[in-house]
RNA sequence: GGCGGAGUAGCUCAGUUGGUCAGAGCGCACGGCUCAUAUUCGUGAUGUCGGGGGUUCAAAUCCCUCCUCCGCUACCA
């Protein structure tokens, strides 16, 4: 089984923020679990470097703007690891293998007669990058001006037109089909009812700057935005080679995007590939956006949340867990550091944490640091057993549709279970009456902490790989197959140490 | 305006096809344990399930209506 799973390519305009690092973690945390499920997986992420902000930004900073998108995306190549992040692919929009691959989709496009010569002409703002309509504008001392006051003028240019009119009836029939294609379930039926509401074609070309792909056979023209950002997904895997190895295991993707641009990934590219002969994308998740202390973030406001500030501030793992143990994957979500310093000490200080540490360090003073497979199972330990086996069962449901935070709390409610079974079984009572019976409570639970351990191990890989380390037990023997088996081995502990320290109070 | 979603304990939210669905976590109160990062375990309290009406033996769950909030309603990644 194979699985191919995108961020957005981020556009080069700016540095990295918060917004960045939780589209990227997101697909990390997918990605992970793909993997423990034992699929190959190819994750890809990368900049989008074209475009006339791009070339302005350029002009401005007196660079070139290869230059200058080379200086901006070497920002975001270097966020990666820092999330950590483990990617297959970083591309860039600049590179001549994606010059080639959107050429070569325009091409195809222009071959099975998608595309067409016409003229585009509205009120645009060069600032915005975008047309607008009249009524989106208003007149201030007798000049049209946008909402946010960007300066328009009328403008009227050569371009070319795809055809996106012809696919709105296979769109809705496709969509119809695959409800699962597009989630959460609101963004399904955003896009179904915008689908419905009638497709125009689609203005895809640009004379009036130069800092883009060139068009096939008309380099008076560069391509706009949609065709030359969206085909790096297809580019990254080989296209147009599309005997290439990658492209015949990992088409179609996964895309995870912001909700903000669904409409382009769950309408415009699906028509651009089945224009073109190639299958839609498999699904394409939208997610939410973060306010900071309750505040909408943006920049005049001054409360763009850097990711190496955070994370340095509350450790990388911490970051992840929060990030997605606290909102719904898909809705927004409010960024405070009340909540998460409770999130942390609550849920992996004092819930996961804690049970690590009481059971490790008990056996290293009590039990000469190792622990024997239990033979003797009671109801109580089976009962154990089996809620291990419900809480995988729902993890993995939730994580196959991207439900990440029900995920965590699925293994969250396994280790409340783990603590209340110690305490119900008292250990250090039993020290004092019947140490085999001991023996076997620790390597019950400990068992319970591996399972615990790995299935987080998407979320919070550093933090799951030193417990797991505590417990001197390799991962990678021990993937999904078989999971809810429970291990069999002697175990040795080695020194334990608090693997979440709690977040004191300001 | 049109389409869609949401209004459930102090807070954040779960609640498939109507009948242990009145819940979880956090917070709070009380009690227990002492292995553990003053951690954990147990018990308890607060809810007219947005308002009103209707269908039904039975509705948070279906229908009608009203109120409030949010998203989308095309060319910005």
């Amino acid at each position: 089984m194979n699985f191919y799973i995108t961020t957005p390519i981020y556009y080069t305009n700016d540095i990295p923020h918060i917004g960045h690092a939780y589209t990227s973690i997101a697909c990390d945390i997918i990605a992970r679990y793909n993997k423990l499920l034992g699929k190959n997986v190819f994750f890809l992420t990368g900049t989008d470097e074209h475009g006339q902000k791009v070339e302005k930004a350029a002009i401005n900073s007196n660079l070139k703007p290869k230059e200058f998108v080379d200086k901006l995306s070497v920002n975001f190549v270097n966020l990666i690891p820092f999330l950590g992040c483990e990617i297959d692919d970083f591309i860039r929009t600049t590179e001549e293998r994606h010059i080639k691959a959107s050429q070569e989709l325009w091409k195809q496009l222009e071959k099975n007669n998608q595309i067409y010569l016409s003229n585009y002409e509205g009120w645009y703002s060069v600032r915005d990058e975008a047309f607008y309509l009249e009524n989106e504008l208003k007149k201030i001392d007798g000049n049209y001006v946008t909402d946010n006051g960007s300066p328009v003028e009328w403008v009227k240019e050569e371009s070319y037109f795809f055809k996106l009119s012809e696919w709105q009836d296979k769109l809705i029939n496709y969509y119809e089909k695959n409800p699962e294609s597009i989630l959460p379930k609101t963004r399904y039926n955003e896009v179904l009812s915008f689908i419905k509401g009638g497709l125009k074609d689609l203005s895809i070309s640009r004379t009036t700057f130069n800092w883009g792909v060139p068009v096939p056979n008309n380099p008076k023209h560069v391509m706009y935005v949609w065709i030359d950002a969206l085909c790096n997904y297809l580019t990254a895997i080989g296209y147009p080679d599309i005997n290439n190895n990658n492209y015949k295991k990992f088409w179609p993707a996964t895309h995870i995007v912001g909700k903000d641009i669904l409409r382009f990934h769950a309408v415009y590219w699906p028509a651009f590939l089945m224009a073109a002969g190639i299958e839609p994308p498999k699904r394409i998740f939208a997610h939410g956006w973060w306010t900071n202390e309750g505040q909408k973030i943006s920049k005049s406001l001054g409360n763009v949340i850097d990711p190496y500030d955070i994370i340095n501030e509350y450790g990388l793992d911490q970051i992840r867990f929060f990030l997605f143990r606290e909102v719904p994957f898909g809705n927004d979500g409010d960024f405070s550091k009340k909540a998460i310093a409770n999130r942390i000490n609550a849920d992996l200080s004092n819930n996961f944490g804690n049970l690590v540490q009481r059971i490790s360090s008990f056996a290293v003073k009590n039990n000469d640091s190792l622990l024997r497979p239990a033979e003797n199972l009671t109801n109580e330990d089976q009962d154990l057993i089996n809620i291990l086996q419900n809480k995988f069962d729902e993890y993995c449901k939730f994580m196959n549709n991207q439900q990440i935070d029900r995920a965590i709390k699925s293994v969250l409610e396994l280790i409340s279970a783990g603590n209340a079974y110690v305490d119900t079984q008292a250990p250090w009572a039993l020290k004092k009456t019947n140490k085999i019976r001991m023996e076997e409570v620790l390597y019950i639970v400990t068992n319970i902490i591996i399972k615990s351990a790995i299935m987080l191990y998407p979320i919070i890989p550093t933090s799951s790989k030193k417990i797991l380390n505590i417990f001197n037990y390799n991962m990678d023997n021990n993937k999904f197959e078989n999971f809810t088996k429970p291990i069999n081995q002697n175990i040795k502990i080695n020194n334990p140490e608090p693997i979440f320290p709690r977040i004191l109070n300001d």
